[in-house]
DNA sequence: TTTAATTAGTTAGCTTATCTAACCATTAGA
DNA sequence: TCTAATGGTTAGATAAGCTAACTAATTAAA
């Protein structure tokens, strides 16, 4: 097999909104603590960067920081994160998530974890390598040319 | 390796997000003729399925049938599709695409194609055939069990 | 065969997610 | 110290979803 870039570009734009209409749908639903798609990965970052700013969390989900300002005004009103002025720089915004946040995030998680494992159950195991390797693969081809103009 | 349903889900979660958002944001821009991810699934449906109905749309795009309704609405607002009834049954809608349609359909699908290969430039043949085979294992596994309750 | 149930779509009204443009603070620099 | 640049917010727009309530057409049933 040779597997051009061209035929994989292909799949993934076949196969991916697919996925994600799933992952969304299922965050969605009554299973899962309500958390959307954004919101989730919202969370999720500034757990794993506790004192992140708001910009940083725009960077990183990849939208534009007005729309970064809301989506984490939300989160606060639901008392899932805090948001504070850093001493060092009074224009930057400290984030931090909360306890109810974690709880959430938790919960959220292994709901949709669990969900996609279980659609998962019918591949074989050489195709679940194949989706960790394609993952691993993509996930460094798509966040190495984040700065490209 | 392993590779566990539950290690699967992990990767997908975190890595399927950021592919649809690169995705989205590439078909945004300004390289492209301006479709926005659902419209280039409902017309490129179409374009495969012509005088498919908006409950067609639906159930294959994934939405609620008032949201295909709207979506279909705007896009035949924008001379992309056209709308007609089943003489076979006036209940009925027969969507097809119009030749503006096609020719934008096309084109942001070379456009939006183009952009994917370029960033799986870096991939060596081996990640792209686990890609190829990965995105086969995981739409089979998504569309068999669309129909659960 | 008239009535009741089902099916196909639409409309209304809500929420979230995005964007751009315009703006205010604060900090850094010439 | 005035001016640039940086970090956020607000305002206002569009798109994508949803549910609930409705109309019109078809099918099934009494």
């Amino acid at each position: 097999m040779v597997a051009t870039t061209e035929e994989c570009a292909r799949e993934l734009l076949e196969v991916v909104p697919l996925i994600m209409r799933d992952i969304r749908n299922q965050m969605r639903s009554q299973r899962t603590p309500d958390l959307t798609v954004p919101q989730f990965r919202t969370i999720l970052f500034v757990d794993r960067n506790t004192g992140a700013s708001l910009s940083d969390v725009a960077e990183h989900i990849g939208i534009a920081l007005p729309s970064a300002s809301k989506l984490v005004d939300d989160l606060i009103k639901n008392d899932l994160m805090s948001r504070e002025e850093d001493p060092t720089d009074r224009r930057r915004v400290s984030l931090a998530i909360t306890h109810r946040g974690r709880t959430i995030l938790e919960a959220s998680r292994k709901g949709t974890l669990t969900y996609l494992s279980e659609k998962l159950g019918g591949t074989s195991p050489s195709d679940r390598e194949a989706i960790v390797k394609a993952m691993r693969a993509i996930r460094s081809a798509f966040q190495k040319q984040k700065n490209d103009t």
